[in-house]
DNA sequence: TGCTAGCACTCCTATCCTTCGAGTGCTAAT
DNA sequence: ATTAGCACTCGAAGGATAGGAGTGCTAGCA
């Protein structure tokens, strides 16, 4: 059934005006607003309450909006609202300097968006399976070499590896073939106990060494499927009037601050609408968030990978402007690491720049 | 002026006692556990309180240690606490399989901390500038090289470089010993805009490559000086009773997550008493942190490097039970990482650790 | 001289009660 | 259909009051 005009119009005064106060909206305050008296708005906000869009705290308090009554706000009412100026310039200048590997650009860019929304926020990225394109050995000296591997995402990683004893020049580059031979184009489940074995059995003298650089084989291509994840903002909350109740504060930040927790929802959560998620209060899978919403921005990453940012918040959430906010960092993400100038994607725009192993 | 025993025994048992439960301690709960009338007890605290040692929140509640009082505690009263096997074990657990790069180590060593005390902790290490030790090139295709750079800190750090024109092999190569003879052994500083031109002139048609290189090597010395720090559990905060006011936890909990501002402070802090150091209350330098304390340990790193982990608490922190768990922690890392198996420090003995971990 | 018992006093805390007012629902009038 | 009016509800805020933990002081005792 669909809501009259006027019940819609009401119904948006008051999410509008519980978000930005966090008080009960009563029908004085809205009279003047929608331009009839009180009392109608009493007969109009008490068949909103009878339809379930909206609550009362208690029989004499105004009302706030429920759950249905956000979701029917988020899906129907609000208007997209447009950034500043000034709030599109400081996201742009933001996002043009990076070029830091990933870990730190999820990390900087959860920062962004927790800083720009006031609420605490996540960003992290999804990693298709990775294979090793090629391997080169450096001879360092007679105890020493280093593994460098580049791996079809276009990471490297490398490592260097001291020995207990020595190996000649000869060995490495013997070594570098066998892997060069075996271990590209595999992918980390590919990567069997019978394939290191007959690796062994082929490498002759070096035959000790094979089971060090296949786990850092392995440990390379783990780290590159791990969807790299920045949380940022937890004591946002804390400005919240919702979260005055340290109890409360304290159950849902250590639940945000667990990026392992807060990941494994992610993607089960509501549909998308314009590429923006919003799942509101019950609407949440993890008992934690069973009063707070989640709103999530998806992005292209390049290479057909997709990340995700996203704030955390009270129900009563800024939905609209946080709405706007996460579409536009994540369409500058997305131009920026999908765009016409990375063609080849995330990994080559950004961690190929640098990537780093202490050894 | 020296303390009386039975003094020093009525400050141990204040402090410990408001440590425990955040109350205000009065003559009567003292009496049983000094054994002497509660008058006397009121008598002796009457003087500590005139020396500064306790206070009184008001006319007519029990006492509360001063600053004075904490830091005479932590200095000479309370007894080094030892740990549970328990909590001995869960350390020695998590240490023992940490071999991922520094950055992600002193995460982990942060949260680790911060779980084992309950307090907000952070890590960090100091790095001293690092200077590089070899420069190798590998030639992927006509577009694309590979530059690895070792540091004298062992560090390896590695860039993809894919060129909008083609270069040969040769050119490559000549590029890695102009590299290899002008810019080893230098540090950040002296990458100064006459050498990059001079080797520019040496390079001949490989001209354009100096550059990209150059900055790249700056970029790695820089990521190597830089101090890398974890901080974790903030909130844990909430969980004290003098952070239920949440306007404090948010001031307090804004401060610790900038870890630089944190840093910025730590090195300035306190002297050492045993390896650590502790600041209360108005000791410390930073205005947020005037009614808190801070605990921090120093470890040896290996190559010259000292890290520091600490705890960020109430006054009323627990000081007996965070140093021994710090002390415990720091002598775990100093073993971990400069022990006799580790002689050339960090760097290496993760690598070494890895190597005999798959042999 | 040092300790203890007793007592009057202080002042915080908790609790109850009252008041106040915003907001409601209903009814009758337009 | 809308509005004005009115009685009613119920939480929030603001005292007052009682209770009690703790103090300081004084006087007596080993």
């Amino acid at each position: 059934m669909e809501l009259s005009e006027r019940k819609k119009k009401i119904l948006t005064a008051v999410v509008e005006s519980y978000i930005a106060t966090a008080e009960p909206v009563g029908s004085k305050a809205l009279a003047q607003v929608i331009g009839c008296s009180s009392a109608t708005i009493r007969n109009e906000m008490s068949e909103l309450t009878g339809m379930g869009y909206l609550e009362q705290p208690h029989t004499s308090a105004g009302r706030v909006p429920s759950p249905a009554g956000y979701r029917l706000y988020v899906n129907e009412l609000m208007e997209r609202q447009k950034l500043t100026e000034a709030e599109a310039a400081a996201i742009n200048d933001k996002l043009a300097k990076k070029d830091a590997q990933i870990e730190q650009l999820m990390d900087e860019v959860g920062q962004l968006t927790s800083t720009m929304t006031q609420y605490p926020a996540y960003a992290l990225a999804m990693k298709p399976p990775a294979a090793v394109k090629r391997f080169d050995f450096i001879y360092v000296d007679a105890n020493t070499f280093i593994v460098v591997v580049l791996l079809t995402d276009n990471t490297v990683k490398n490592k260097l590896i001291h020995l207990p004893f020595s190996v000649h020049q000869e060995q490495v580059t013997t070594l570098s073939s066998l892997f060069n031979a075996n271990f590209t184009g595999v992918t980390e489940q590919e990567i069997t106990d019978s394939l290191i074995r007959s690796t062994e059995r082929a490498a002759g003298d070096t035959y000790g060494l094979v089971a060090v650089v296949a786990s850092f084989t392995i440990e390379c291509l783990t780290a590159a499927k791990a969807a790299p994840m920045g949380v940022a903002g937890a004591s946002q909350l804390l400005s919240q009037p919702e979260f005055r109740d340290p109890d409360k504060a304290h159950a849902l930040m250590n639940f945000i601050s667990d990026g392992s927790r807060l990941m494994s929802d992610l993607p089960r959560m509501g549909e998308e609408h314009n590429g923006l998620r919003v799942t509101i209060g019950p609407e949440n899978l993890a008992e934690e968030l069973k009063d707070s919403s989640v709103v999530m921005a998806s992005y292209d990453a390049g290479d057909g990978m997709r990340g995700y940012i996203g704030v955390v918040g009270p129900t009563r959430m800024d939905y609209s402007s946080v709405a706007a906010k996460l579409s536009y960092i994540a369409a500058g993400l997305s131009r920026m690491l999908a765009g016409p100038d990375a063609p080849e994607g995330l990994n080559n725009k950004l961690v190929l720049k640098e990537s780093e192993h202490h050894e």
